[in-house]
DNA sequence: CTTATCACTCTCACCCTGAGAGTGCTAAAT
DNA sequence: ATTTAGCACTCTCAGGGTGAGAGTGATAAG
């Protein structure tokens, strides 16, 4: 579809309206690409890629502006760039460096990809679903008020309280902790919960049986759609964008945790662009650059950023891409 | 200092600029309030009340407008409005609504305060280092890898887990637990923390008293300075305030744990405005209004919402008391 | 102490204008 | 068939001038 030529141009265009911000015209793509034509050429080549719908004019005697499918073009077309030193320095460092828990790895982590890259930075921690469980234990709190407790074979804990209908004996706790732990030692959250439900009512008595069904749904409901959510550097957007409304918008899109997941795709996919409309959220002027990392056993997260459509993907993509990368490396893959 | 007439004028004055934003004219200024006397009066005693300090003007041919000073003296003097039913109501009905666990129920209501007021709000929850622990147990994870989880009087539950640097057969376990329930049950997690260093080395092996230790620090420490933010609205952010500097040094103020806490204040003190500088955090054009709830055996916390220095302070204090009276009725004092 | 009056000041929206940037078109050149 | 030079045309934007309107401060009288 796009003649060599004007492929460069468009590139041009794009990077040159990425740098300034301005509209871009024949001149000043014709000083920044190597093609060796005069102006009136890359004006003809402009009209061509403005009737393909990749630019388009603010006003008849304006310079042209990449349209979100210019830019969809130029992504698709675009090899990331190398770091400065001391950004790849900053990114390792950081990874060598030690931490403690999965959660404050990825909390500072989001810090860390915010401050590199300048944008909102979010990050999706590894759910728990696939994860082997290698313990599970029962803990009384009080009268029916029970505590349960999974480890799984990352070390990773989760816990959570349930509550009864009536107060279990010891013996019966000890009995339905038997039970919970032949089906879901060994076993995935999801398997566990699935074998559960095997488990007849001849192998013990009603009551026994009443609190391993509400444990195992407490634990089973616990991991299901709980992939954490960590984001920084919100304040970021006040500076990315130049009006109101749209920093509205942005902040709108950040607060809502489901919109937030939307917005990386929870899609296998390595590393993704996603250009405003495309996300299905809502038509604006904003980009996602994310990738997926896997956490071992754990599973697999996801990292990314928020930025306005016109920012330097060939950097961010590559930042994010480290990070991911970094992050994975952390967790011991 | 301010005469009786003075006194209504500014009150007249900043409820009218509260209003409409716009500066205030001495005959606005006479619309509103219930002095019969000519504009003249009203320009001569704005006068005065400029040359206090109250009130200033943008420009020598335009209406006046509240200085923080000017604020501050309004918000000592004015009493907080009677809501709409509806909105009474609608805190009512949230309070009066089941609600499972302590740190949903907060995250929640900062999402109802935030929703009401118009404004962001922020939720400060009650520490737990005055609760009295009423259950302690220890839950051998793994090898050298433990949990503890303490039980408070009001049912909250805390964890923790321990790594140790060896691993502990089952008795040397059942008797720290024993040991370590006995010096934190009934008692406060402090005072627990306290009783725990002067058990003596007699009373138990050198292994089980490296257990006790861990684990009391472990416990201690998590409570110390754990007192959780929940955060909502920081979207109504771009609605409230004009220009992006002014959304972007919010932002960073709402971003930062440390500074959201200064906001609030951690004093015991009720409600409280705080006006810009006030906070001794920045200069900027805002006011945080706040209230203290108490949560029973479990302590205190806070409530507040962050907004431009021009807001419905009658209507935003009785909101905020409002919400704070429902939690504390809520949390059963 | 309060009031009526009036001159004075300042802002704001509006219009006009000219400079500048950049295009599209046309006709000639390769 | 493609590229180029030249030129007329369009559109924006900043600057300056203008008049209406709002509001004040001062003054002098009640």
């Amino acid at each position: 579809m796009l003649d060599d030529r004007h492929s460069i141009v468009l590139q041009a265009l794009v990077e040159e309206y990425i740098r300034t911000g301005q509209p871009v015209s024949s001149r000043a793509v014709l000083e920044h690409c190597s093609v060796d034509v005069s102006s009136a050429t890359i004006r003809n080549d402009l009209a061509k890629l403005e009737s393909y719908g990749f630019v388009t004019q603010p006003h008849t005697s304006a310079g042209r502006v990449p349209t979100p499918n210019g830019y969809r073009y130029y992504v698709d077309h675009c090899s990331p760039t190398k770091l400065r030193n001391a950004t790849r320095a900053r990114i390792e460092s950081f990874f060598t460096g030690v931490h403690e828990e999965l959660s404050k790895l990825l909390k500072q982590t989001s810090g860390l990809l915010s401050d590199i890259s300048h944008f909102p930075a979010v990050v999706i921690g590894p759910g728990f679903g696939d994860e082997i469980v290698q313990g599970l234990h029962l803990v009384h709190l009080g009268a029916s008020v029970i505590m349960v407790v999974t480890v799984g074979a990352s070390g990773r804990v989760g816990q959570e309280v349930v509550q009864l209908r009536f107060q279990p004996t010891g013996k019966e706790l000890d009995e339905a902790e038997g039970l919970l732990a032949a089906c879901f030692e060994g076993a995935t959250l999801s398997d566990g919960g699935a074998a559960i439900l095997t488990v007849k009512a001849d192998h013990a008595s009603d009551r026994v049986l009443k609190v391993v069904r509400s444990v195992a749904g407490a634990v089973v409901a616990t991991e299901t759609g709980t992939r954490e959510l960590y984001i920084d550097g919100a304040s970021q957007l006040a500076s990315l964008w130049e009006d109101l409304a749209q920093v509205h918008t942005m902040l709108q899109l950040l607060e809502k945790d489901k919109s937030v997941r939307q917005l990386l795709g929870d899609e296998d996919e390595g590393t993704s662009v996603r250009l405003g409309a495309e996300t299905d959220l809502i038509d604006a002027d904003f980009a996602v650059v994310s990738t997926a990392f896997n956490a071992g056993i754990r599973g697999r997260g996801r990292v990314g950023v928020l930025g306005p459509m016109r920012m330097d993907y060939r950097r961010t993509i590559r930042i994010v891409e480290e990070v991911g990368d970094g992050l994975e490396d952390s967790l011991g893959v």
